[in-house]
RNA sequence: GCCGUUGUAGCUCAGUGGUAGAGCACUUCCUUGGUAAGGAAGAGGUCGUGAGUUCAAUUCUCAUCAACGGCUCCA
């Protein structure tokens, strides 16, 4: 007999090659129709896989990670079953779970595949999924399953092949598709009970765009068809609040074709926004001892080469003008410019740390198939600044830099949000990264450190460093679930030296000062269009382009409306009357579906109350008050920027 | 940049080888109404752009631009 561990720490026992699936059904017959997979020792495992030692073990359903993606990657297999038998000959490279779903990549060689094409496999899907073959899963000498491949002509598993070592290969079998696949997999497709292919696009082999592009077919599928209709659901939901359908409702921003790809119009709507930002910026930067500077748009070719950009990054840099014999570029990073301004006036110890800021507009020419709405553009207003500060105060200035997003993030409610410390990779020095593996490992070393003691949780990956250091960046998400860089917090040993940077020390010598990149707020292009997904097009009352509007019940109470809202402008309320000949319960509709934060009603009862009856945007009714309340009140909430 | 999809009124979308339609929004008039849509009338588009096929193109073909879904990229 061998002893079985349950995850409450229970011990039972069981004869040896029994399997997970005999286990939960040992327990309950219901539980038994729910496992997909099983975590044996810590690893995942099929559930029908037999166990022939002692182990602990934890049954995975759908309510688990695991069992999730378990059942999503058997899927991806049953549509593989589905494409190969619409489509003989097509060849199969991987076929994972993501996060939401799954996909396989294929080479459908000369034909191309159709959204109605989507809807035939769906079907064949669904009826290979009723059949309820078992997954078998088959060790197979290395040897073999060349010879399996190599028969079936398919290069892309044998490539794999090439990879794995002999002994500890393994085929799955359902119906009548075999795949070369680790696994795990679910029990049988019958526990596939709703299935949806998503999409169809484009995939680069092993994601280098110099190789062939596969096909891929995105789906999603659920032990349940109430689930896929949820999903589905929520999927709306989630377009609802897409910054580009709400940038667009709210008046917030345009784009045009006789303007260009990328290049944002900030509406009055918008600018309200971005000038609230602005001023919040200013504030918290003057407190933290920043000085404020401006510098152009564009620069000479010496200047990026001195810099050290041109090199890495004229792919990404518009082209450059030629004027009397100079090449001038339109300025991708504010950096070299604020460099300028450091090395303007001689500085010594006593100047540093030196802080300077800008919310400089900067131009990128970014692939075009990149190009996403407000969060990825060609033109962006950075909330940048520079720090020059010596080793000795690098650690507290980087860490006051970071203290300054966590102030921010709390004042926007943000909190779902990853804090990646972003390295070099050392087989890249000289190529992405500037070549100074001592500086990289103890800037990296000193990043690390004030993670730890401010005691942020961040993740390290490698390979996403700055050319000139590393960096912190703050990653959020958007609605549709794409990743993106908020903010940024970057170190910079290189700079300095290619610009010749110094600061005279206490001793009389000269030294290079170490440089912080940083943009808490990133741009405003990007930092609005997560705004926009993150309060759903309710901007908090002191962000809203439109505080309040002033809603007469009739045209008979004009005057009196009309002197509420000159109150409100006195006291910079952003404030407009709504003096349209509609019933007052159009006027709120009508207001509720523009999402600005205060309704104020006026009509008889006000009038001779010399009040005002309040609603709140999504909250409904609020009771009246006196004019003179409402104001301080609302200001109060303004001046603190709470809500939201 | 690559693969795929799409492009008709301000918005959402229907439609046709014989020079276009709906709902909402907009304008005017009537209604003076108390917390999420009062009624009527009207105006608005050379069907993304350019070329080709055709007696005739918004519809078919090609090119081009842009948007969208991915891939690659992202200081």
């Amino acid at each position: 007999m061998i002893k079985i561990t349950f995850p409450d720490g229970a011990i039972r026992e069981y004869q040896p090659g029994t399997t997970s699936l005999d286990i939960a059904k040992s327990i309950s017959e219901g539980l038994a129709k729910k496992v997909l997979a099983a975590s044996v020792n810590g690893e995942v495992w099929d559930a029908t896989r037999p166990i022939y030692d002692d182990s602990s073990l934890k049954l995975l359903t759908w309510n688990e990670k695991e069992g999730k993606s378990t059942f999503w990657h058997s899927s991806a297999h049953l549509m593989a079953e589905a494409v190969e038998s619409l489509f003989p000959g097509v060849k199969f490279w991987v076929g994972p779970p993501v996060e939401h779903g799954f996909y396989y990549d294929m080479d459908l060689g000369d034909r191309k595949i159709t959204e109605e094409d989507l809807k035939v496999l769906e079907k064949k899907m669904n009826e290979l999924a009723k059949t309820n073959s078992t997954y078998i899963r088959k060790e197979i000498s290395k040897a073999d399953a060349i010879d399996f491949f190599s028969k079936k002509g398919d290069e892309y598993k044998l490539d794999l092949l090439l990879g794995l070592e002999d002994g500890k290969i393994t085929f799955y079998t359902q119906g009548g598709f075999t795949d070369l696949c680790r696994g795990p997999h679910i029990p049988q497709t019958g526990l596939i009970k709703a299935i949806k292919l998503t999409s169809i696009a484009g995939a680069y082999w092993k994601g280098d765009e110099k190789n062939k592009q596969l096909t891929r077919i995105y789906g999603i599928t659920f032990p349940a068809q109430k689930e896929l209709d949820e999903y589905l659901q929520m999927l709306e939901e989630a377009k609802k609040r897409d910054h580009r359908k709400l940038g667009k409702e709210l008046g917030i921003y345009t784009m045009d074709d006789d303007v260009g790809q990328g290049l944002i119009m900030w509406m009055p709507n918008g600018t309200v926004v971005i000038e609230e930002l602005e001023k919040l910026a200013k504030e918290t930067e003057n407190a933290a001892g920043y000085k404020r500077v401006v510098t152009p748009h564009i620069a000479k070719e010496s200047m990026y080469l001195t810099s050290g950009h041109l090199p890495y990054y004229a792919d990404s840099m518009y082209p450059p003008m030629e004027l009397d014999g100079e090449k001038y570029y339109l300025k991708s990073m504010n950096c070299p410019h604020h460099h300028k301004i450091f090395a303007a006036e001689p500085k010594s110890y006593r100047d540093l740390p030196y802080r300077i800021a800008e919310y400089g507009t900067v131009y990128r020419y970014e692939q075009s198939g990149e190009l996403f709405g407000l969060m990825r553009v060609r033109c962006l207003h950075m909330n940048d600044a520079h720090i020059y500060c010596t080793r000795d105060q690098f650690a507290s200035e980087f860490r006051a830099v970071n203290e300054m997003y966590q102030k921010y993030f709390k004042i926007f409610g943000i909190e779902k949000y990853v804090m990646r410390l972003s390295l070099h990779s050392p087989d890249k020095l000289g190529k992405k990264y500037v070549n100074a593996p001592e500086l990289w490992k103890e800037t990296e070393e000193m990043v690390r450190q004030v993670l730890i003691e401010s005691d942020i949780p961040y993740v390290e990956v490698q390979d996403e460093a700055a050319f000139y250091g590393p960096k912190i960046d703050v990653q959020i998400f958007s609605v549709i679930g794409r990743e993106f860089t908020l903010a940024t917090n970057q170190v910079d040993f290189s700079q300095g030296r290619s610009f010749k940077l110094e600061y005279t020390t206490a001793d009389n010598q000269t030294e290079t000062p170490l440089i912080i990149h940083r943009a808490p707020l990133g741009t405003h292009e990007r930092f609005i269009g997560f705004l926009l997904e993150h309060y759903a097009g309710r901007f908090p009352t002191w962000l809203a382009p439109l505080q309040v509007k002033v809603l007469p019940i009739s045209d008979k109470f004009a005057d009196y409306a009309q002197n509420v809202l000159e109150s409100l402008k006195k006291a910079d309320i952003r404030a407009e009357i709504d003096n349209r000949p509609e019933k007052i319960g159009r006027k709120i509709r009508d207001t509720e579906m523009a999402k600005v934060p205060y309704m104020i009603i006026v009509g008889e009862k006000e009038v001779n109350e010399t009040k005002v009856s309040v609603r709140r945007q999504g909250r409904g009714d609020a009771g009246s008050t006196s004019i003179e309340a409402f104001i301080k009140e609302i200001n109060e909430e303004i001046k603190t920027r709470s809500g939201g």
